[in-house]
DNA sequence: CGTACACCATCACGCAACGTGAGGTGCAAA
DNA sequence: TTTGCACCTCACGTTGCGTGATGGTGTACG
């Protein structure tokens, strides 16, 4: 009604709908600070600030952090386009992750309506045998897919999660090695190869297919294998490959 | 190879692929204190230990804290399908909110591709316009659309913003005179419907039938209050539209 | 036997975006 | 004058660790 509206932190909080504590913290990382003071220091809000607390607000909406939304105001010249990109795709991925998630745990929550019993134990048996499942279908038949999954079954969970341990030990060794300088027919690096491909074994079965169809899914998708935790690419699998050729060699 | 398997902590960090620190940190907090230590204190984790490591990483790749999964692993009897549900719908929930964000995110990228400018303002312009016409599109015909669009370019995002804000402070004016107790047909009450009234009007450039569908909105599904940060509920509505008809059935 | 070096230990601060008091003013009504 | 509300400035708590700082251990090698 007046020519000049003020707001104080109380007013302006109910006005926009956000807690004081909230004005104080946007102050004190300098992203709001209010125009004036009173002599007794109490924030005094113009137009101009309400306002640029609407825009806060606004890219704050759309899941810009305060960081950015900072950036994106103080940019006057720069096009926001790319900024908006990147959120994107970066949203995006993060829906992805999400509907793994999601999937994953509808899969448990189907096979557990099948279960009886509903201990813990049985849950965690679900879920790496879930977890297993979802690394392979993608590159499966149906009927290899069958095979592993009585393989799975007839090893156990316990045996399973512990492979996952050797594999992560096993790796590391490798890279330590390739980090090394050490050349892939050495001695030491082929019994590493050894205790690759007798991992592998007891993983397949001794199935020359399936252990194909499995270099090929981490060869193809490395992102797979980081999803599963392992530190694995395609530098090191050849190096494991080129070792373990010139074992077979020397044998002949 | 031996028949007590004993891990110290830098190797188990290795075999499970995570940091020395996570393990200190669960460590810290109770949910994986190791077996035994040395003398000097050293951590010491047996298979025990490393097989509830396997359940954490497992319980915490499917979205659950730390603290849930400290739950899930102490509870012995409780059935885990409540809390496998509970966390599912919640998931489900956030993967909805995400969807909404990628989705005015991409409506804000349209849109920025047409306008040759790319200034910070027209952005926040183009960002309360989409909000504005996301929470309409749900009810209204493409005939009113249009009209609401047409209006909200003549009055200009900077008056749009600002109206939110009335609305913030009216909306909280109303609850205090509801919560204070006064009836709907005391003046200052009614001075506020008033207020809401002309408020309305502004919106909708005086179009009954588009006022009534906003109404309905609001009445219908109070969640889209929420997620324009309106504390608005059919109460309030109900209460303003009581006061609103005392003051006309005394004009008549 | 000493020493070099990797590994281990315990603090303790930092991050994002505030929530939640605690303890002390400013200002207007009763 | 007292009450009471709105405001102020600390300052700690949240989650899941990362990243040093500083100092003790354990073992392989000369």
């Amino acid at each position: 009604m007046q020519s000049v509206r003020i707001w104080k932190i109380g007013k302006l909080a109910v006005q926009a709908g956000i807690s004081v504590r909230t004005l104080h913290y946007y102050d004190e990382i300098g992203l709001l600070p209010p125009s004036h003071r009173t002599g007794a220091g109490h924030r005094l809000y113009t137009e101009d600030d309400v306002r640029r607390l609407q825009c806060i607000k606004s890219l704050c909406a759309l899941g810009f952090s305060l960081d950015q939304t900072g950036g994106l105001l103080s940019t006057r010249d720069c096009s926001p386009r790319q900024v908006i990109e990147m959120h994107l795709t970066q949203l995006r991925e993060e829906m992805r992750r999400q509907l793994k998630l999601v999937e994953r745990l509808e899969a448990i929550h189907e096979k557990l309506q099948h279960e009886k019993t509903a201990g813990i134990d049985e849950l965690l048996g679900l879920i790496t045998e879930i977890e297993m499942m979802e690394t392979f279908k993608k590159c499966y038949t149906a009927e290899q897919l069958d095979t592993l999954e009585k393989r799975a079954q007839k090893v156990g969970p316990e045996r399973m999660q512990e492979v996952q341990g050797e594999w992560h030990e096993l790796i590391g060794q490798v890279r330590e090695q390739m980090n090394a300088g050490s050349k892939p027919d050495e001695p030491q690096v082929q019994e590493l190869a050894k205790r690759w491909m007798g991992l592998i074994d007891e993983f397949t079965g001794g199935q020359k297919d399936i252990a194909e169809s499995l270099g090929n899914v981490y060869k193809y998708d490395p992102t797979i294998a980081s999803s599963r935790g392992f530190d694995l690419d395609a530098t090191i699998m050849e190096y494991v490959a080129k070792s373990w050729a010139s074992l077979n060699t020397r044998k002949e």
